[in-house]
DNA sequence: GCATACAGTTCAATATTCCCGAACTATTAA
DNA sequence: TTAATAGTTCGGGAATATTGAACTGTATGC
């Protein structure tokens, strides 16, 4: 089963980080698990109808620009907010990003 | 010639501002434009080596994020940062972005 | 005036990226 | 050991992005 890789910040571009959260479905997971601390990848969903590839895909871009980390636990993966080590990287930025969403 | 529509920055969604400043090139723009007060397109460019065409699409995308205002003075068209607009409608945003450029 | 250069846009074709159904893997439950 | 669950990966079509070529409108030179 995929064990996840996980980039180091130092290693995550701005762009990459700012595309990740360019996107309505991403960046309400994010919100959700600012919210929430951890959820497996169905309960990070932000919405019923979305596909399960496409969440998937989500999730993978998300791992990408460092701001989750995902660990298996039994067959669920379980997703946290890299939040301390993605606001050592870019401080400010994601709090600007959330108080700015749904608003 | 064209003269351009701008959209009021509350019509402008989150997803579509980041989605602007979510690559390399535009963000360079911003940044010169945020030190700079008004350039012409050519002068915006990042680098010399960027088509026309490619560099006309990516203020057009700026122009529709409600990042910048365009104006024709001559035969340029000038560009300017809207700030303090932008900065009403996603407070703390563009700061942190350009705070994070370049590190 | 008329031709030429210039600044930038628009168009259309190519290249890239994204989305999602289908098939698959691994783990748990019966 | 069979079935159900949780999610990944693959592949092809849909949507976006890039860019050369043609175009528009403005200024300059003769």
């Amino acid at each position: 089963m995929p064990r996840f890789t996980h980039p180091r910040l130092e290693d995550v571009p701005l762009d990459l980080a700012l595309h990740a959260l360019a996107d309505p479905n991403r960046l309400g997971m994010v919100a959700r698990l600012a919210a929430t601390e951890r959820l497996s990848c169905s309960d990070a969903a932000p919405c019923d109808s979305i596909p399960k590839s496409t969440l998937s895909n989500h999730l993978k871009l998300l791992r990408a620009a460092g701001l989750i980390e995902t660990t298996q636990v039994g067959r669920e993966m379980i997703n946290t907010l890299r939040r301390s080590e993605f606001d050592g990287r870019f401080p400010g930025l994601l709090d600007a990003v959330l108080a700015n969403n749904s608003g």
